[in-house]
DNA sequence: CGTAGGGTTGATAGTTTTCAAGTACAGTGG
DNA sequence: CCACTGTACTTGAAAACTATCAACCCTACG
């Protein structure tokens, strides 16, 4: 993996190691970076939906209206993921996506996930894993609103960023920024925002954790984990189970 | 699609129309049926994965166990199902499955389904499309659990699971067997299995659905669908916007 | 006839929502 | 520098929803 590989191309060697025309392959989606502020719609519930798009910088999230006015928030994406691959098979969004800091996004067509299905097994592998993972994220998420109180899905959505924000970039600290207000976790944990701040100052006085505006603070790495019931399965995987590594000639 | 079609090819059918050899390396996935007993289990938590299933008769189920003793409910699996497939990547499983009623499931290796990418990208497509519509079933549930209350929960639960059925069997009447206990109800939904019951009390009275043992019968469709908040666009979809139909000389 | 599993019902307790009022802070324009 | 404004957050009290516990019923089945 050389400097100068793409956040794309970084984020699918967690999955397997690629040759250099893999790579390239795989760089050719990442054209048209598009940058995109805080708030700016990529899609709303209900457009067609013809094309996907990766995240390269910034913080995006996905949600549906609920008929009462509410609306459950269903991803929270960071830099190197993968927007809309659920919808791929779908000619409407099912739910619409937000960017909740200034961001760079790449979009392209479904048609060319079709072509790399047809160009690389391996890649088509990864593409299938990172919707394998996607699902998994979910069922944690169902676990985390269906088995949970308040206390323990505040705490489990936190260590669950946490997490994949240290996957992102290791020498993250127990200190970080997280651009996402109060609402927002309501609407992810199915809670009222007025309940969320209560659980914030509950974790606060148990010394798990501070939050302070948009950064997290860490204070029990371990306690934390534990009361969210947290275990890191569900964002581990590879395919070395599945497939061979590559002969790197270009890597 | 013939009379002799297998209960996978017919599934698939609904994605794309299939051509002779499509079918034939499909059906391949199916050798080797196995016949299961109500509550047989299929895998548990923590079992090595190293392969998918298909249910081909019968009914399933997969769930998360919870460390306070209590655990979700993840999917019901219905004839024609693929399951596992989230486990693509992971070396462990993450959720157990179990059989509801008696049924016969065929099992094959992750492999093979990489073997179906390297030939035939008609079907790589059908199961991408398919991992996407489990994310789609699960983020409905996401909005289930996160935003209604106990009454539409098992309204939506209820109704979904009728679509789901009519789909297979196009003849499925307002009154049909549902082999769900309560108490898996009330694992899937995040409830008691007490309020389950005086949900179902409730349900009855508002003259929206019977549920006497495993026998559901709708009383009302249009108004449980509207209680329900349901939509059925999570369940539709095809891959035409993506694939051009097959040239069928022997479908 | 006895038993076990699933379902129902009532009383009580716990959790979370809702409503309402108030606080803190960043950004704006004077 | 200051007042003004809007958004996000906090706090309290009351109401709504759901869980828990316990007792009981019902039915299939040996």
């Amino acid at each position: 993996m050389s400097e100068k590989d793409s956040c794309i191309v970084r984020h699918f060697c967690h999955y397997s190691q690629l040759g250099a025309d893999e790579k390239e392959l795989l760089m050719s989606l990442e054209k048209g970076p598009v940058s995109l502020s805080a708030h700016e719609v990529l899609w709303e519930e209900g457009d067609l939906a013809g094309e996907l798009c990766t995240i390269s910088a910034g913080w995006a999230y996905s949600y549906r209206n609920i008929d009462d006015g509410s609306r459950q928030v269903l991803d929270v994406f960071l830099p190197g993921d993968v927007i809309g691959l659920r919808e791929f098979a779908f000619t409407r969004r099912l739910s619409g996506v937000v960017m909740l800091t200034d961001g760079v996004v790449c979009r392209f067509p479904h048609r060319n996930i079709v072509d790399i299905f047809e160009r690389s097994t391996r890649l088509t592998s990864i593409f299938f894993s990172i919707s394998g993972r996607q699902q998994m994220m979910l069922t944690e998420r169902l676990v985390n609103l269906g088995r949970r109180n308040a206390f323990e899905k505040t705490a489990h959505m936190v260590f669950e960023l946490y997490c994949r924000l240290k996957r992102i970039d290791p020498d993250l600290g127990l200190s970080f920024e997280l651009p996402l207000s109060q609402q927002i976790f309501a609407d992810a944990l199915g809670l009222s925002s007025v309940h969320v701040s209560r659980t914030f100052t509950e974790l606060r006085e148990e010394n798990l954790l501070i939050r302070d505006r948009n950064r997290i603070t860490i204070l029990d790495e371990k306690r934390l984990e534990s009361v969210a019931g947290f275990s890191e399965g569900y964002l581990e995987e590879s395919l070395q189970s599945v497939l061979p590594e590559a002969d790197l000639p270009g890597a």
